[in-house]
DNA sequence: TCTTCCGGGGGAACTGAGTGCCATGAGGTG
DNA sequence: CACCTCATGGCACTCAGTTCCCCCGGAAGA
């Protein structure tokens, strides 16, 4: 349970496939589909596959690596992708959009995620691997969070909870895209899911959840298109009880439009 | 790795106190600390405790679990405190008062949860293990929130996005105090991070973070203090840009008064 | 008192993941 | 041809975790 993929492995972005870890990816998906992955020892992998048990340990740096074979590289896409891009954009819509790169690697492979997602459902020891994986993800949109973050009250608290929050409404979409065996919409999965945090954080601030449904704006069906909304300033949020009557609640917007927010 | 202490194991939450648990517990700290994790094997506990080796399988379903003693027995307490409770008083606070248990748990040791911090901060193993004990606290709060939100739209979505929101708030409060060698205030610091996140999601809605700072309520400084508010239901958010005209807004309130919720 | 059962503990042996070390063989360069 | 490098294979080792079986002491029963 090594975790990560530490060693020497430079392949994993930047040359173009080695053909070894594509045979050990296919040998390993085969036994594991066929008789189980805690019931698949390594020995049965590589001498499926045609080559040494040492090799194996070369290319993946523990069994469980080797069900998530690009996480590694996708990772590396979102650090970098959340590195380029300047001060301008709004930090919660960018995190968004560094999501739908995670949900883009999945939907690339629909069969492929969809195996894959029974088989973590069913195994603990890769349900705890995937934890570990989704981790790095929220840790890289929270550093991120951070330093757009810094200077304000709460900055690393709100970074926190912000990109917690993103990933379990990515991880929610995605879930229900592979409960469907990759049949429904992806991307309106996740959109919808990212939309609903969007609202709840975003600059253009917040209806509670649970209250006006407000059509959908699903902000951008293609990955990585930043969405730059209204800054807050131009917004105003009334919330009222039921039953109290409407001159009331007139008068209290008239009210809050007299005061300048903040 | 096997991540949870499936075994027989009967002594977690119900007898007394076996005297062999906290032997085991106390040679592998001794060993962790002098030596660091990695570099202990199970033989050297069991020989330094005195006992044999497969007693400390008997007691401890991997190696990992003797570092988290407590954990099981918490879940189980956050499982029973979620259970119990009916549907008058806020989801949101209730899962925060959750959340709140595991902290009195930390809070009971301090000493040994600050060893235990920078263990799991060194270690990569220890850390993932951590993770999947914090995903099954994510889940027990999550399914709570399923059942209390249960008929609402996009219930489940809701559900996991203010779980995952719980408990990374929590876990910023939880950290800030670890890194403080535990000399701060631990439920100082997870009430305000609860608070934040209360001031979010609660049922009082919420201005968007980051706008108006709005003096901490600090809900509940004692553990297991479940502050009851009016039902979400009762609520009515409306958010809308400056410079709308009146009627709209007013044509806006009175759609979604019409309407139930739900 | 002897027997029988039982349950906690100990120990030997086994499986399998992961690592270190070295040999080999192919390809490239002087 | 000599030399180097690098990818691979093979072997042996450590260690976590499991299986099987033994021992022992105590309690119940004849």
């Amino acid at each position: 349970m090594s975790e990560v993929s530490r060693p020497g492995q430079a392949a994993d972005a930047t040359v173009p496939k080695p053909p070894m870890r594509d045979a050990l990816v296919a040998a390993s998906f085969q036994l594991f589909l066929e008789r189980g992955y805690e019931q698949t020892t390594v020995d049965d992998i590589v001498s499926l596959a045609g080559v040494g048990r040492r090799s194996f340990f070369r290319y993946f740096p523990s069994k469980e690596d080797v069900v998530f074979p690009d996480h590694e590289r996708c990772l590396a896409d979102m650090t970098e992708f959340l590195g380029r891009g300047g001060d301008e954009d709004d930090p919660v819509a960018r995190v968004c959009d560094a999501a739908r790169l995670v949900l883009r690697m999945y939907a690339e492979n629909p069969t492929f995620s969809v195996q894959r997602y029974r088989l973590t459902r069913k195994v603990p020891g890769l349900r705890a691997y995937e934890l570990s994986v989704v981790w790095r993800y929220e840790r890289a949109l929270a550093e991120y969070l951070r330093r757009r973050f810094s200077g304000r009250r709460d900055g690393t608290l709100q970074a926190d909870v912000i990109a917690a929050a993103v990933v379990a409404a990515h991880n929610n979409g995605l879930r229900s895209w592979l409960r469907s065996d990759g049949q429904s919409d992806a991307g309106a999965e996740v959109d919808h899911a990212l939309a609903h945090v969007q609202r709840t954080f975003g600059p253009t601030a917040a209806p509670a959840p649970g209250s006006t449904p407000a059509s959908e704006p699903t902000p951008a069906p293609t990955p990585a298109s930043t969405s730059s909304e209204a800054p807050a300033e131009d917004v105003v949020v009334v919330v009222s009880r039921r039953g109290v009557p409407m001159w009331r609640v007139v008068q209290e917007i008239e009210t809050t439009l007299e005061r300048p927010l903040d």
